[in-house]
DNA sequence: CTGAAAGCGCTTACAG
DNA sequence: CTGAAAGCGCTTACAG
């Protein structure tokens, strides 16, 4: 009966005494509507759906924390799919989440505008999380790896090593194209007459090992080491420890993204920290605005700043 | 139409041509069925709910990950639902998940028996992961922490190190519990003269930092120390280091879980290795093979075993 | 305030 | 093989 459906639904337009009546009942049956039927007739899903590239590392766990925190304290439900090897596969799982979510975050190197235009309906609200696209339609949540990877140049510089070298991640991702160019711009503004220095990386530990070996086989050693991110930077620590050089005194190195791992390794690692947790809740925050107003969302672009955090593996040693 | 509907689920009573010509039209209009509708009438969601206590941390983050590849592998959407407080929100999270998913993955020590039977309708299959819940209602996964714990020991005993403390984790958890029996009864068998020598801890790293100050602030030293995971032996380290203390020579040092920071540290940890993500993996799979039979399921109790990875912490290094 | 009725978009016997 | 019809369990105008 449609009072049922009222008490359920906070109750307007029914007596608090039958209300209660039915509040009572439905607790002592155990009774929960449907969600399905609900979902049929309100066309709302109250579920966030998360296109994540994978799960793995501490990057992702953080982010998807974020997201179902913020998720949770706004009464949304989380529907993740990551995992991705393939574009083909992301438009799968695009396609299959239709109905069962009522908007979408995505963060994958695989999702460009081209993309979007032929898997998402226009109706289904997204949010890109670290995107190159560029698009006047969809809402797009960045980190200032520009700002980010310049200010550590310009860190390193000013603490007094006169050559950074810059292990840069794979050249087909967003976030490591920024920061090779904040790490340019960085040098060619504080330090002139310092060569640009730039060894290949993947952002995997492994690949930051070769690129540490590959440093010290060069003539000339740079006074610090700055990596793509920090993953690469404890690779190349084991490097460098293998060598026998002492970090930070025979040379600095410093990574980006202050994963927990970075803070674990000896010496700690110098950083730039990217409030994970938070770049989640605020795509998240992003995404359930559109949902509430009818008009197709203004796209906005948002960067969120990041910071740098000293440790002892740049000499500059405080934290 | 009908034929539509048989076209798109599989083709089976429709000619070969018709089914052809639908799918034509339907991939040309971006046409997918309705996910709401075809729950409501099949009753079936195709999706698998998670209930986890955090979503932090390096164990959970691999144990979802094992969880959402095969739930992908199987055609099964995953809704995560984490951070729970409390009982209550438990509860409500469980509530709440009904109708939306055909099964429930759950992780939680705040899950017991009676929970169980207050929040979940009989027909909801479930697999409990690491729990103490014994019922013959649910299917259990659990990790061999006894058995892991106590061939720590063993191994300790047996690399020479004459008397090992243990760093206990918190009481109420059920790993916790069965690592702490694991101890005891492997210090019983294998150095029944030794004594019993436990702290306490609560799995964070700063009670393993703790943990490690009471220790040395005690008369004796014991040998080795094990602690009951690896975060609180990376805190212990800490500890251990600060007082000028060298890790293995002059005292060892052991951790549980194999989270990836274990082989960070200097020196890497000798730990339990638990395989996170083959633990997320049977879990699903165990609850899937429930869905697919009609009779409910036979409650079964299957356990992960673990494995010992010496690094050079304890002393024995050959890793 | 309350209940009868329609309808959300599917799937599945049922009849042709 | 194919389509017309009923029904899944809700919510929401609509009438009383």
């Amino acid at each position: 009966m449609a009072s049922v459906s009222r008490a359920m639904n906070g109750g307007s337009g029914v007596t608090a005494e039958t209300s209660e009546r039915i509040h009572a009942a439905a607790s002592r049956l155990q009774y929960v509507p449907h969600a399905a039927a609900r979902m049929l007739i309100t066309r709302r899903s109250n579920t966030i759906g998360a296109l994540l590239p994978d799960l793995y590392g501490e990057f992702f766990s953080e982010l998807i924390r974020g997201i179902d925190l913020a998720a949770r304290a706004r009464g949304f439900h989380l529907l993740v799919s990551s995992s991705h090897d393939g574009a083909e596969e992301a438009a799968a799982a695009v396609r299959s989440m239709q109905g069962r979510v009522d908007g979408l975050l995505i963060l994958s190197a695989r999702v460009d505008a081209a993309f979007l235009r032929s898997n998402l309906p226009k109706s289904l609200p997204v949010v890109l999380i670290n995107s190159a696209v560029n698009s006047t339609a969809h809402a797009v949540l960045n980190v200032d790896n520009f700002g980010g990877a310049s200010a550590m140049v310009r860190h390193l510089l000013q603490a007094g090593h006169s050559s950074v070298a810059f292990i840069a991640g794979p050249k087909s991702n967003f976030d490591a194209q920024q920061r090779d160019q904040g790490y340019r711009t960085a040098m060619a503004k504080y330090a002139p007459n310092a060569p640009i220095h730039i060894v290949a990386g993947d952002f995997t530990e492994e690949s930051g090992y070769r690129a540490g070996r590959e440093l010290l086989a060069q003539r000339t050693r740079p006074r610090a080491v700055f990596a793509a991110n920090d993953m690469m930077a404890v690779g190349c620590l084991t490097a460098f420890k293998e060598a026998g050089l002492r970090v930070p005194q025979d040379i600095a190195l410093a990574g980006f993204d202050d994963i927990p791992v970075a803070r674990y390794v000896t010496p700690p690692l110098t950083t730039v920290r990217i409030r994970i947790v938070e770049l989640g809740r605020i795509a998240l925050e992003h995404l359930v605005a559109q949902l509430d107003k009818a008009d197709p969302a203004p796209a906005s672009v948002q960067t969120l700043g990041c910071e740098i955090v000293v440790r002892d593996s740049c000499g500059a040693g405080t934290a």
